[in-house]
DNA sequence: ATATTTAATGAACAAGTGTACAATAAAATT
DNA sequence: AATTTTATTGTACACTTGTTCATTAAATAT
């Protein structure tokens, strides 16, 4: 069963309309019916959709966790376990990632954003740690997977926000060499 | 120069208000205008003091980051550095705060809440962060502190976040064990 | 090709938002 | 105590929000 073109295009309309819109203004400071008449739908349609503009964003928001998790895959292929002391900082590649779609972090790293996006990015990176944890750190130990993994996921992010914070200034190549020297540290 | 006593008064009875409401409902709900008609204060009024709800609950922020900073003094008085292999588990105070005021980080963490208020949180202590780490970890080495306190920053509000995510349910005393154990890893 | 299903539209509604301004009242100043 | 300053009030306005529903139109199924 696969959905009516009706809704496929709707729905394509206002993710167009709200690309366009985000390089001009901020998505808190985005109206429905701004959105609308620039998508040319009706606004009653939106909702049928989506409650809010947040919620088309979200829609947005899984591609690009699509490209994140096949970035996080890419260095198994190489090397056994990502977060041990002595890792390439070459098979690290959720910077790269970052940068790559560095205008979709502006927007998730910013201010007036909802808390909620953060997590969808936590949870990403702390199930795909969560695997690398738990084969390779927790041998016989005690301890709750939950909260290692949610630990070194968000340490990551720490970092992510403060290259964020620093205006990206730093290249992918040196924070992934920077993370490698702090978990050596 | 002291502020208005009429200033003082409105704030406070705002402030009042909103406590009251967010007993009952999620900060995000809350409207200008019950809220104003709760603390018997002119809508335009608010709009004087304040651009929107967000910016009142902000200066309810300030009094416990206040607090959040004593916490994290307190145990200077007791050992070296914080973020050590070795430190104590006690001496930790950091998830004692946050149990504190668990209704308030109820607020701060949960999903709807702009992304802002984690920044705040993360900012102090970052702060409070970057003077260990400068002091104690980074001699002669030459690595951003910023990055680094960033890093376990975010690192020690990943615990938090878990821990709220599981509903608070170990206790603060267990966080800090938790902690301690991660660190020696 | 026609019938059926279902999504989009337009209009209307009560409610909240953000802003403006003259009138009022409360606090600070003299 | 009288005067000046300034915060609060009440009212009004154009606008956005979220919802409802009958009508229209497009897509799917027969």
């Amino acid at each position: 069963m696969k959905t009516d073109l009706r809704i496929f295009k709707t729905k394509e309309a206002l993710r167009d309309a709200l690309m366009h819109l985000l390089e001009q203004k901020s998505l808190k400071s985005i109206s429905v019916t701004e959105l609308c008449q620039l998508a040319k739908v009706n606004r009653g349609t939106f909702y049928a959709h989506y409650g809010q503009v947040e919620n088309l964003f979200e829609e947005y928001f899984k591609t690009i966790m699509e490209d994140l998790a096949d970035s996080y895959q890419e260095p198994y292929k190489h090397v056994r376990n990502l977060l041990s002391k002595d890792v390439n900082p070459a098979t690290i590649r959720i910077f790269h990632h970052i940068e790559k779609y560095e205008t979709f972090y502006r927007i998730v790293f910013s201010k007036t954003v909802p808390l909620s996006y953060y997590y969808l990015l936590f949870d990403h990176i702390q199930t795909l740690i969560r695997d690398d944890v738990s084969e390779h750190y927790l041998d016989g130990l005690d301890i709750d997977i939950s909260m290692v993994s949610a630990y070194q996921a968000n340490a990551i992010l720490g970092l992510a926000i403060e290259w964020h914070r620093q205006d990206f200034k730093q290249s992918a190549e040196d924070m992934n060499r920077l993370l490698v020297r702090i978990l050596s540290i």
